[in-house]
DNA sequence: CTACTTGCAAAACATTTGCATACGA
DNA sequence: TCGTATGCAAATGTTTTGCAAGTAG
């Protein structure tokens, strides 16, 4: 099952610089390989896996190391510049966490599709009164059945 | 609001011998490890990782191998009699499906509290509307901060 | 110069699978 | 007997890590 596209939300992206910057001022240093992976993610219309990041950067940057992916997105990740959604069995995908949109995974067709995270509001207040739990859904996929695959089921 | 710890709730747990003649009736054979692995799911208090099972079942039968344990969860699965729950990072948990809680996992301690899958209920409607998506979120858990975490930061 | 980064290989980890054997109904 | 189940080992797939060598600042 892979992921698809469903839509995408076009917000406010930061620029490949201003990420870079941000590393830099972290104690980070600016190289090729992390300039090519911001690249890839930048420019990455759907939510990519680390796999998928490294493909995309391994067409200019034959030489990038998934590892090095890997230790780019964990260092993007310390400096909340990127976040990380499991979809469950292994996978992850990575998108800049200006994306404030929750994942819905539907477990049939492997599609994601996105909701403003307000959806969730009245739950989490409910969640926080019953619980004290306070809900931050962004970083995990919302499984279930897409429209369509729940519509071929009925 | 007072955190509080959440409790588990205690319904009408399947015997182990319920569970078998399920398996039975299904075309499944009766065997010792099957009934080791479901013995070892139901006296679960919390919910264990199939690692966690297998250490369980190994107690009492050694030569269970970790396989077994991982095509019997398989083979209740798809009976649906217990489900399994991603936690994040490769590592799932599994639990008798007529838990109808869903699972928040703090993301600081790591600790799982329930709730009722009701309080996703308008959440549900939402996304519903919206998209035509179908929620199915118990089988993941839900990411946040635990009562404690949560006022430790605040 | 020094600390941070990289490529590489190998390890770690959770889960799955091929296969010959064992066993329940 | 016949078709499931099992143990074992080996494969899978994703992510992490130990190191020596490379490089940004």
């Amino acid at each position: 099952m892979k992921p698809r596209r469903c839509s995408v939300s076009v917000v406010a992206t930061p620029t490949i610089d201003d990420i870079l910057v941000r590393l830099r001022s972290a104690g980070g240093r600016l190289t090729e390989p992390r300039r090519a992976v911001i690249e890839a993610l930048v420019s990455s219309a759907d939510h990519p896996t680390a796999d998928d990041l490294a493909s995309k950067v391994a067409v200019s940057h034959p030489t990038v190391h998934k590892s090095t992916v890997y230790r780019t997105l964990d260092a993007l990740a310390d400096l909340s510049i990127v976040d990380h959604v499991h979809l469950g069995h292994g996978r992850a995908v990575y998108h800049l966490t200006h994306d404030t949109d929750l994942h819905l995974l539907c477990e049939k067709c492997g599609t994601v599709a996105h909701v403003t995270a307000d959806v969730l509001h009245s739950s989490r207040t409910a969640i926080a009164e019953a619980t004290g739990f306070v809900l931050e859904a962004g970083h995990f996929a919302l499984p279930g059945r897409c429209a369509a695959c729940s519509a071929a089921e009925a």
